[in-house]
DNA sequence: TAAGTGGGTTACTTAAAGGTAAACTTCTTT
DNA sequence: AAAGAAGTTTACCTTTAAGTAACCCACTTA
């Protein structure tokens, strides 16, 4: 998150989107479930703290990615979706797989 | 170059390959030069130091995106260019670079 | 012989990302 | 009354990326 020269380049706002640590997996799980509460996602993921998981997810929401639902019920609730104005950021993500599983090395 | 989990993933490839804060610049000249010696790149980006410069240049050699021909003549003489089995990678920056376009903000 | 050349290294500092662990909130359940 | 739930925040520490500045090497030229 830290392009600080050049940033009129899309291919440098590319890589800011998805620079973090968590953000591939977070998304590869959002795409495949639509919309997951945000505890769902952390068992799926166990391995960030919940601290930086919501860094992650409040990031991808600042830049459209995703978006936060919330529901005033008791426990709380709150769900996770690919941002509607994203669904193409699917086409890159296979891109980038596809990339880099052929350039193994 | 950090991520720990989720090895065996296309898109943390991909995105290793390109992190760091230099390399979508230098990648943008060798792209456009085909070849280029390394004070000559320098110039062409003089806010980096040489020390970065020579590291992000290293980190792409190990990952065979780029190559490095040394001359040994005096002064020295080094050039570096895309690697052959790299060049496709001038698609999928096109790729970034358009996404990152569009999806301003 | 002193200065300059291009490529590279070394030692040290700063800034940013990520990790750990605990606490808070507001309600429900036991 | 005590414990637990889901989401979030806070304080603090560690690791890593990047920045600064000086120096080295082997040779050439003024």
């Amino acid at each position: 998150m830290n392009y600080n020269e050049f940033e009129n380049c899309g291919v440098k706002r590319s890589l800011d989107l998805l620079s973090g640590k968590w953000k591939p997996l977070i998304l590869h799980h959002l795409f495949q479930e639509k919309e997951i509460r945000f505890i769902e996602l952390w068992r799926k993921m166990p391995r960030v703290s919940k601290k930086v998981l919501l860094e992650q997810l409040k990031q991808l929401e600042e830049n459209n990615i995703i978006e936060r639902i919330e529901f005033n019920d008791f426990p709380p609730k709150v769900f996770y979706k690919i941002h509607e104005e994203a669904k193409e950021l699917g086409n890159l993500l296979k891109t980038l797989d596809d990339f880099g599983n052929k350039h193994i090395n």
